[in-house]
DNA sequence: CACAATCCGTACCACTTGGTACATGTACCA
DNA sequence: TGGTACATGTACCAAGTGGTACGGATTGTG
């Protein structure tokens, strides 16, 4: 008589989770705190806003913050899922390939999502116990891959690697540039000009 | 009889503002706030911590958010001083410079500073209207004086512009990092890299 | 002196917070 | 049919929130 009783709302999901009603919850959660960033959002306001009570958050994830490291984990979950996306693409070069990938982060469409994710930056800096997640591996996670597509290119392991965290430096710069400004054709003549003195190095 | 009654407690401050009282409670405030964040800060904590009550802060400085102004508006004072300093230093390239400047702001002493730096931008990137005076000029109020140095360096002011958006973004980024990872070599070499490259291009 | 201004503490208020207790509804299984 | 686990709503709580009212020092100036 170990598992008897009502069974989660929709079978379909992996074992060992929650229902759906989770999963469902957890991604209205992003999507809200895209909007509306994740500093002053309470249980009730965000329950509110999410159509539900805020015993429901409480009785999903045990707690606010239990909430918000379900977020910030199913964030990375995202990031690791674009960069995996990146890689499939067949690129012409190195310097092609972050021209791409830029493009596509500067996209205006990703810039809540974009905020979010520097507001949650700031908040792990600080130490907030639920940001902590975010920060093993915001640096590590993007470093292999990237150095592995520039040993590719000829660079030497150590060269890639630092050039690599410089790629990434640039990026994440130039994108809090972009979020503060909007300028976006200043920022774009800025990362030419980084893939361009790469490219001059390069011959 | 426009001006009776005691002065400011004492009397070395600039006409028109609140006494020294205020302006104590103030620096004060930012080296509290560059240890916990600003996050979970309450009016009655800081005042506690700070040593008075939160009816002096409410008195000095009409609500929280109006000390978190003041306090914003303090470190980009702090901002522009550090720019000045560095420009009366006689540097023999720009690159030498850059070498200097990030040594300087790779000091771990600054790490506290730069934390809140980065948390007071997460926030205003979201809107919350005690930081917004920081997004005015983030970027712009660098712009202008790296620039300069780049044009006498023989760039054209167009590159100079881009170049100089660029260096800042690249700092920044690295300084995420820094604060994220705390792999001082690492982000050393990264830097040093983006300073050949832009030698390389100097040629 | 009396007045004016700065400065600061105590007490209080209405409201919100995260979290809990408990009852209830619902769907499944034996 | 009755039990059980999932799911959800209502009511509640102690603690803390930003902010105010008000009274009182302290320290100058007329």
């Amino acid at each position: 008589m170990e598992s008897q009783g009502r069974p989660p709302d929709s079978p379909g999901s992996e074992p060992g989770q929650a229902g759906s009603a989770r999963e469902a919850l957890l991604h209205a959660t992003i999507a809200y705190l895209a909007e509306h960033g994740i500093g002053d959002v309470s249980l009730r306001q965000l329950a509110a806003a999410l159509g539900t009570s805020h015993r429901m958050i409480i009785y999903h994830f045990g707690s606010r913050d239990g909430l918000l490291v379900e977020v910030v984990r199913a964030m990375e979950e995202q990031q690791r899922a674009a960069l995996a996306d990146l890689r499939r693409e067949p690129a012409t070069s190195a310097a092609d390939l972050g021209r791409r990938m830029w493009q596509r982060l500067s996209d205006p469409a990703l810039a809540p999502f974009e905020r979010l994710f520097f507001e949650i930056y700031g908040q792990a800096l600080q130490g907030r116990p639920y940001a902590q997640p975010l920060l093993d591996g915001v640096v590590d996670d993007w470093l292999d891959p990237l150095a592995d597509i520039l040993t590719q290119e000829g660079l030497t392991p150590d060269t890639a690697r630092a050039q690599a965290r410089l790629a990434l430096a640039t990026t994440r710069g130039l994108l809090l540039d972009l979020l503060a400004t909007g300028d976006l054709e200043g920022v774009n003549q800025a990362m030419e000009q980084s893939l361009a003195a790469f490219e001059r190095g390069r011959e």
